[in-house]
DNA sequence: TTTTGAGTTGTTCGA
DNA sequence: GTCGAACAACTCAAA
């Protein structure tokens, strides 16, 4: 046989169009093969929705594939390197992965391929713009969001490119190495999977909901978020395919700032790999965090929807049910356990990534320091949700905690919001909802004098 | 080098 | 009901 032999291996890149690797493999080799490989080390047996959610998403891609996406289990370093001699492949193709797990592996990988005979291919990002591209003037990292958000919109991105024409993949080649999928913890299904919902999604939110998507975005009661998140962590879609189709106006520009985020907090990572674990304000490692029988107690009171909090409940009952919440609540939820419980960012922001479908290591750790006071952000310690007020605000007719909260349902309009206030003769089912853990005007005042002790 | 303006997402209080 | 000020001090980015 002659001519020669690229593997495009796929690994947060499940698709085909647009995907810079495939493009970039498709021009060098004759033939090419499709892998995925599933990691022991990546597969966190409590991360089910995750897990299951990528099983689903790569029988999409093997569809699109007609069923030659070969998928191998275990070590990627032993099992990429075996595979590239199996079938006597030139180079491996990736896009790049910016992650402290995932820079190390593929140093790994590339170490073996390199003593092989053979090369890793990285070509092309995640992200819009690459991590490690930006710098201040003063060719430092940025640490505050506004001056990169400017660098990064002055900078932009190229325009998507097409699925290639001629790509031919290999037929007759073993696969069966999924493990087994597990089962999701979400009651209520996964989200729709695979490229084609990618952009399904896409134009149902970039033909409906994007140009009022700065006022409506924050109201958890309506669905008009973009409901994107799970495709981007997965790279069923690119951000570059999104920014290329935003029109002008207050609603395409928020959801831009928002993909702008998502850059950011990977640069970050990037440049700061131990951020995910540690606080990134060094000067907050004081903070003291409660610990102990009764902070168990209060954290499992938060994970299942029990404080007697009712926006913070039905956020946290909506990520049991769907492996999803709402980014408004996603906030007031880890303020609450943040300032009101005083438990250490990193156990919420671990419950997070082991249920969200979308839990993305830069994006949600760096969004839990956020809250928390120890990341990026000048964080005035001040600033201390109150779920009251929040639920009042942004869930003004009370229809998002009723939806997750059935004990509440006799209560009216906002008054859901303080369940406590209302006689007890006008509801019987609101019995079955538990009384407040914590009194949240006590624990804001405990949070500040903490934040101003540490 | 020094200076200056600015920093996602809030709450409370008092007028 | 609405509205503006106060809530600290610090670090970052750029001039």
């Amino acid at each position: 046989m002659g001519g020669s032999t690229g593997i495009v291996w796929f690994r947060r890149d499940l698709r085909l169009a647009d995907h810079p690797a495939l493009l970039e493999a498709t021009a060098r080799h004759d033939r090419l093969v499709a892998l995925f490989v599933h990691d022991p080390a990546l597969a966190n047996p409590s991360g089910a929705n995750r897990v299951a959610y990528l099983h689903a998403t790569l029988d999409a891609l093997d569809a699109d594939l007609d069923g030659l996406l070969v998928e191998r289990h275990g070590d990627p370093a032993s099992v990429v390197a075996r595979f590239a001699a199996e079938v006597e492949a030139e180079a491996v193709h990736v896009t790049e992965d910016f992650g402290p797990y995932g820079r190390r592996r593929d140093g790994e990988v590339e170490t073996r391929l390199v003593g092989d005979g053979r090369v890793l291919v990285r070509t092309g990002t995640p992200y819009a713009v690459a991590p490690g591209t930006l710098h201040t003037k003063g060719g430092t990292p940025f640490k505050v969001f506004t001056p990169f958000s400017r660098a990064w919109r002055s900078h932009g991105w190229p325009s998507p490119h097409r699925a290639p024409r001629s790509a031919r993949f290999l037929e007759g080649i073993e696969g069966g190495g999924r493990p087994k999928t597990p089962q999701p913890t979400a009651r209520t299904g996964l989200p729709p999977a695979g490229e084609r919902a990618a952009h399904d999604a896409a134009d149902a939110f970039l033909e409906r909901r994007v140009d009022g998507y700065r006022d409506d975005r924050d109201r958890p009661d309506l669905d008009r978020t973009s409901r994107l998140s799970p495709h981007l962590k997965y790279g069923t879609i690119h951000p570059r395919q999104l920014l290329d189709r935003l029109g002008d106006g207050d609603g395409p520009s928020t959801f831009a700032t928002e993909l702008c985020w998502r850059d950011f907090y990977a640069d970050v990572l990037f440049h700061w790999p131990q951020s995910a674990r540690r606080n990134f304000a060094e000067a907050m490692d004081g903070l003291e965090w409660d610990t102990g029988k009764r902070a168990d107690e209060r954290f499992e009171a938060w994970t299942q929807g029990q404080t007697g909090y009712p926006i913070v409940d039905a956020g946290m009952r909506q990520l049991l049910d769907e492996g999803w919440m709402h980014n408004r609540v996603r906030m007031i939820v880890a303020s609450f356990l943040v300032k009101d419980l005083h438990v250490d960012w990193r156990r919420g922001a671990r419950w997070f990534l082991d249920h969200l479908v979308d839990g993305d290591l830069a994006s949600n750790q760096h969004g839990w320091q956020w809250t928390a006071g120890t990341g990026t952000d000048a964080a005035p310690f001040f600033r201390v949700f109150n779920p009251i007020s929040q639920g009042q605000r942004f869930d003004p007719d009370g229809d998002y905690v009723r939806r997750y909260v059935p004990e509440l349902r006799d209560l009216d309009g906002k008054a859901v919001h303080e369940p406590w206030a209302a006689g007890d003769d006008l509801f019987t089912s609101a019995l079955d909802y538990p009384e407040r853990i914590v009194d949240h005007a006590a624990e804001r005042e405990e949070a500040l004098a903490r934040y101003g002790r540490r």
